[in-house]
DNA sequence: ATCAATAATGACACCGGTATCATAATTTAT
DNA sequence: ATAAATTATGATACCGGTGTCATTATTGAT
């Protein structure tokens, strides 16, 4: 035998035709189910596999997703955040799940999305991840929609976006967070992450933040909120900045765990104690959170779950079903680098 | 215009045959130069994407690579080793770089590979990546291999494997670390990590550091390799069994960075100092690997050259050239966890 | 026995490109 | 001027399946 097995050796071999075949490797209850056992029998041993090319192209659609991974454009090239690395991996199971295959792809923001993988038709639909600055990605979420591309975006949840969103309640995140601190004493809290309408999830925990001093009676020091991408280098550097300030505080939120670390990192080097001197809380509930010294206080996003909800919504998008953008709870983890009782 | 445009729609709009379309669009020299400008302004007016599904069927070919990441089965669902994460990464990158989209899938390893991405002509090749136990692992190569199919491994580079393996040298990293260790003034050197033939690359570090203690003329302590899968939560309790053990021990050597986590978490609450009383050194130089308290001694793999020589190989082979096993240097990294001068 | 309904299969167009060969137009060589 | 080579394009088979319609065999109803 040379080259693969067509379905059309197969139906030579069953004497049927290839019609028939086909049908029969697709389970059709059109077939008689002895024909049909038959013909699997036949296929398992030329090791026949259906060429997805030819199965794709004529039913004009994949079983393949793409998730299109937004890198923050300055960020380090083998460092990728944890957090959307266990997206990655739970969109990669929730699509197993369904029986779709996963395309990856990493994008740089200034790129020209080379990718359009459903116009050439090699994924059925799209998920878009990243944090970072989305000043044109805007743009081309509009023409997505406006093309009928299917696709779903991780990320902040707000009024008038174009498509369909799935994320974590920043705000609230930011609001547990902030009240938590205040009610185990800590008085000026520190900010630090992107807090520009550039990164609306930042932006989202910064407002939660912010409204949660206020409706404690206390006043929002604007000095004390710093700009970071979330990187534990990022963070370090900006933590120096805060501390050059010489404004006081005596906590630190930051927006994403790794800045967090890098944060910690920071303080103790100058000689401060955390969580005695400085609480310090962080985002994402990232696997590591939980081994660093101290234990770092968090804000868990569900990437399980919202890996599913991701796939779902995207695969009821792409059969015409209705969807709707999701806010999925965030959850604050209590360890020991906020000072709090847990 | 109702639906997708297609070769036939620039063709009617040049003026042309579809043949010249599509050779135009594939930048052939075959056509004039005028013309191909010509179509490739109607075809970008139209928004006009070549469909893979066809061009793929007919030229068998897929620009596609799968990448299989072999998860070890006990391990948490939502933890992936960065380690391979930081693979997926560069050979993301790579892929990129080289146009080829990557595939990316989940494999337990009980799983009956059911994807078959080339067979199916989803993937013109196939990445292997994953520690774990390669039972029948090793089974399943040699049918790839006899089937044809193209596929390069990552992982411990030995004789007589099937097809062909790209790995750095963990020989000679274990025994780097060992031998740093010993001139360190260590005596006992305990191993955590599967020192079986079932993990290739975890042994190998072990028979390195068999041989420098050996080198040095001092003993192997066989009771002093404990078995552990590579999670922090592994590492953790492997420790404790080996403190159970009351085996006099003054370093730790950790077959991976995540186990090291756990273990330096696990004697730092039995009330260890690191490195005073005890040295700990991982494996792998994970980004946190350097934040964490004491920063921690590991050995680096390049991360970002591997997934480079990976691709590339992998092309090769496809390409049908002449590909070798390769073995890529494996480099220490002395931070403070080890107490050695730096 | 005759006809309608059902079940099982075959024949063939079709998905949207690429590969090959044939053809027409133009240039170069003799 | 004529043959040969080169350049540009068209016509058509083909990749390997799926979808649709036609056909035949079987069963049940009248």
């Amino acid at each position: 035998m040379k080259g693969k097995a067509t379905s059309f050796d197969i139906a030579h071999h069953a004497g049927v035709s290839q019609s028939t075949v086909s049908r029969a490797l697709r389970n059709s209850p059109l077939v008689n189910e002895e024909t049909r056992a038959r013909i699997h029998a036949i296929a398992k041993e030329l090791n026949y596999k259906v060429d997805k090319n030819a199965s794709n192209l004529r039913s004009q659609q994949s079983g393949t997703i793409a998730l299109l991974l937004f890198q923050d454009p300055t960020s380090d090239d083998s460092q990728i955040n944890p957090f959307f690395l266990s997206m990655l991996g739970s969109i990669t199971r929730a699509c197993t799940q369904k029986g779709y295959d996963l395309l990856v792809s990493f994008q740089e923001l200034e790129d020209d999305w080379h990718a359009d993988y459903e116009d050439c038709h090699k994924a059925d639909g799209i998920i878009l991840l990243g944090y970072g600055d989305y000043t044109d990605y805007e743009e081309k979420l509009i023409q997505l929609e406006s093309q009928g591309t299917h696709f779903v975006r991780w990320g902040a949840v707000k009024e008038g976006q174009p498509g369909i969103s799935i994320g974590c309640d920043n705000f609230q995140g930011g609001f547990d967070v902030t009240q938590h601190l205040i009610q185990s004493g800590r008085k000026n809290i520190a900010f630090i992450g992107g807090a520009s309408k550039h990164c609306p999830e930042f932006f989202d925990r910064y407002n939660g933040s912010c409204h949660a001093i206020e409706k404690a009676g206390l006043k929002v020091n604007a000095k004390l909120q710093i700009e970071a991408i979330t990187t534990e280098q990022s963070g370090y550097a900006a933590a120096l900045q805060l501390l050059a300030l010489k404004q006081p505080f005596d906590a630190v939120f930051c927006a994403s765990d790794l800045i967090a670390i890098g944060v910690v990192k920071a303080l103790r080097e100058r000689g401060m104690e955390i969580p005695t001197d400085i609480a310090v809380v962080g985002y994402d509930n990232i696997p590591l959170s939980e081994f660093i010294r101290p234990t770092l206080t968090t804000v868990q996003q569900d990437t399980k779950l919202a890996g599913e909800v991701l796939v779902e919504t995207l695969l009821d998008r792409i059969n015409e079903k209705q969807v709707e953008t999701t806010m999925l709870p965030a959850k604050l983890i209590v360890r020991e680098s906020c000072g709090g009782k847990n």
